[in-house]
DNA sequence: TTCTAACTGCTATGCAATATAACAATCGAG
DNA sequence: CTCGATTGTTATATTGCATAGCAGTTAGAA
């Protein structure tokens, strides 16, 4: 039986996308974070006072669905909101929500190990140019709304 | 402003997969297809016979979620089905379904084009062996139920 | 300065992919 | 022959993500 996905590299990497973020969701879940979460307090914590608008066009998620998570890590008080004028908010990492990032950080930096453990240093680093040059190329853009 | 995905390979990898997958989304549209019913058919043209739950176990795929599917391209004429026992059913891929399939492959090739255009075939080939062993393996196995 | 277009945060809502649970009919190994 | 496993199926829940719209605010062009 012949692969039809032989030459496909798109197959192959929504596959193995797809088994990392079962592992990663499943590695952030005794922190009770999502992925998206995480993503949202490493975002806040490389750039204290950001709007969420803008951590949204970081992630690419959108302005809609980034208030329910704002809210939710506002509740947990993980983050901090200070006003900037009359729309934008300043968004901060709390106490508590700098020793979650770092221990968020940690559940990451282990998945990666698990998924992507079999590939040296210069091998990841090289895939990572790759993809990112792939996917932040303007002629593939995507619009985040 | 540092980049806090920097050095997480996944990170990347799932930003390029939701692109592509977009992209893929977009380019079977003009064909009524969606990206998994267009790997069903490849599924069933490269292994004729296989039953419904075979390709679901192939493209990860719960038999639960298989059925309707199944019955979408069987109502529009594209497959086949004929009874193996009591049990298993026999799909194939009837001439409508065949000539879907190459109109599919024809998109999907496009897309790839136009997502992984700037990669070398060398670099592509690489990629996909360095995915494919990285999802097929074992360690990360994934369960279809 | 005033007016308008754009932006922020938010709510409500819909849709599509995927997951769980259960069931009847059937098969196959022991 | 029997019992555990398998197939196809339905019904249902969950979840991520998209659309649409709104009120309040801001900033830039006229």
């Amino acid at each position: 039986m012949t692969d039809p996905f032989e030459g496909l590299l798109g197959y192959h990497l929504r596959r193995l996308s797809v088994i990392a973020m079962t592992d990663l969701a499943a590695a952030l879940a005794p922190l009770n974070l999502k992925p998206t979460e995480a993503s949202m307090l490493f975002v806040i914590d490389a750039n204290p006072g950001v709007s969420q608008s803008e951590v949204g066009r970081i992630l690419g998620v959108k302005r809609a669905n980034m208030a329910p998570m704002v809210a939710t890590l506002m509740r947990r008080g993980l983050i901090e909101r200070e006003p900037v004028d009359g729309r934008v908010q300043a968004l901060r990492l709390s106490g508590k929500g700098q020793s979650m990032r770092a221990r968020a950080r940690a559940c990451v930096e282990a998945h990666e190990e698990r998924v992507f453990g079999s590939l040296s240093k210069d091998e990841r680093n090289q895939m990572i140019a790759v993809l990112a040059s792939l996917w932040s190329k303007p002629e593939v853009e995507m619009e985040v709304e």
